[in-house]
DNA sequence: ACTTTTTCCTGACGCCACGTCAGAATAGAA
DNA sequence: TTCTATTCTGACGTGGCGTCAGGAAAAAGT
């Protein structure tokens, strides 16, 4: 069949083997929780194999984090199809941040990682790369949206601001909230209770700001979220 | 004088000087640059005299995180004092979060520390108590201005939100902004050049979309929080 | 002033994790 | 079957965390 012999397929199936016993660990237990020694031990192999694959534990928290960004890359450009007008394209993948931080929270965790200077900084310069292209493509999605509302006259952005500066305040929110469930223990103590509902309201409130065309009763968007959220699913590799 | 005698002085005076070399470490190399020998070897103790001010070295970052959190809570309730117009009380808050998050960088990045689950939890319960505290107070002032603001009529929040909801989405808008701008070093790359401009701008529209009167242009906006924000500073213990 | 007790300081030690590397094992070529 | 190239292995070096028995210093007692 394939020259791609024997070698060759096991390496990249060890590889993968790697990636899918590393990232539990990694969620469950945190950056520091995940041990090579172990790792190699969970695996039938020695440690010098597994650094044979990865030369550090850094990159193996980037691969994994590129298997996660990919991920959300492709939710968003699913959700960006979901509809003709511009505002619920928008607010469809609204739906995909929710539904990739509610029900993806081990990728959601895992790029959290790599915010972390010092793992960020030892992580090669190919898998950086990588990685700023997958968030640029990422982008580009939701500009292009904004630039389509633009085209169309659903939306004006101030003259001055990109519309890449523009996706940036949506992008601040709900991230914002996201990271801040997943690492404010006390939330509920503070006072907010459905943090989810908090990010929509405000996330839609951010619209009619921006006097985004057209308007609808925050019922009527939510409902719509709602179903964007059950279209969207999780369910891929 | 006192019968603080000696022994308990030294103490004090101890803790604060290990709390003072640890934080330009811990800002400019991260946790894991914050090795408690050499900690111990740049004073002139014994790593076990550490150990009896501070259990591990994650009560050394909850601590430094306590004092940042308590200069944050300070610089908000300042800034919460320079107008009686709600609207601009709650841009006073923002300039104060740009402020910190800007000028006092060492201050936000300890605290960010603190949101990784692993550190958290091996903080002492006394010290999360204290920090949930504090973090309490700081939504105290903020979640005031929003129901002064109620109760003027300046401001209407939607039924079945509370303040603290409220604040939530203006939380998560400018923490989430100086995180990514902390984190994502390749911003300028996707297109995001002036983020505190334009942070600023979507706050603003936020507002808007609140009707949180009275409305003004956002040139006006700027031109003020910009005075506010030389007003807060951020010098003091 | 001198002993006793308590409190505090010290640094060597045990343990564990990362990453390396010389040598063993294995696959493939001749 | 023999030889070469590649891959695998796990003991080792390094370094960091947290402990603890023993020594030093302060406080209390006489």
């Amino acid at each position: 069949m394939s020259e791609t012999t024997g070698k060759q397929r096991e390496m990249q199936q060890r590889e993968r083997q790697i990636l899918a016993l590393a990232r539990p660990i990694l969620v469950e237990e945190g950056y520091q929780g995940l041990s090579m020694d172990r790792l190699a031990a969970q695996m039938k192999y020695a440690k010098g194999t597994l650094y044979n694959h990865f030369p550090n534990k850094e990159e193996i928290v980037a691969a994994l984090a590129i298997e996660s960004l990919e991920l959300r890359r492709r939710m968003f450009e699913r959700a960006s199809l979901l509809s003709p007008r511009s505002r619920e394209r928008m607010m469809a993948i609204g739906s995909a941040c929710d539904t990739y931080a509610t029900e993806c929270g081990e990728h959601f965790a895992v790029e959290q990682m790599l915010r972390n200077a010092v793992i960020w900084e030892k992580s090669s310069q190919k898998r950086q790369e990588l990685i700023r292209h997958c968030e640029f493509r990422t982008m580009g999605i939701v500009a292009g949206v904004v630039r389509d509302a633009v085209a169309v006259a659903d939306l004006q952005i101030p003259p001055g601001m990109s519309a890449e500066e523009f996706v940036f305040g949506f992008w601040s929110l709900t991230y914002g909230s996201y990271a801040l469930v997943a690492s404010s223990p006390s939330l509920p103590d503070i006072g907010v209770t459905d943090p989810v509902r908090s990010i929509r309201y405000h996330g839609w409130t951010l619209m009619n700001g921006y006097h985004w065309q057209p308007l609808l009763p925050f019922e009527a968007a939510e409902e719509m979220m709602n179903t964007f959220a059950k279209r969207i699913g999780a369910h891929d590799a």
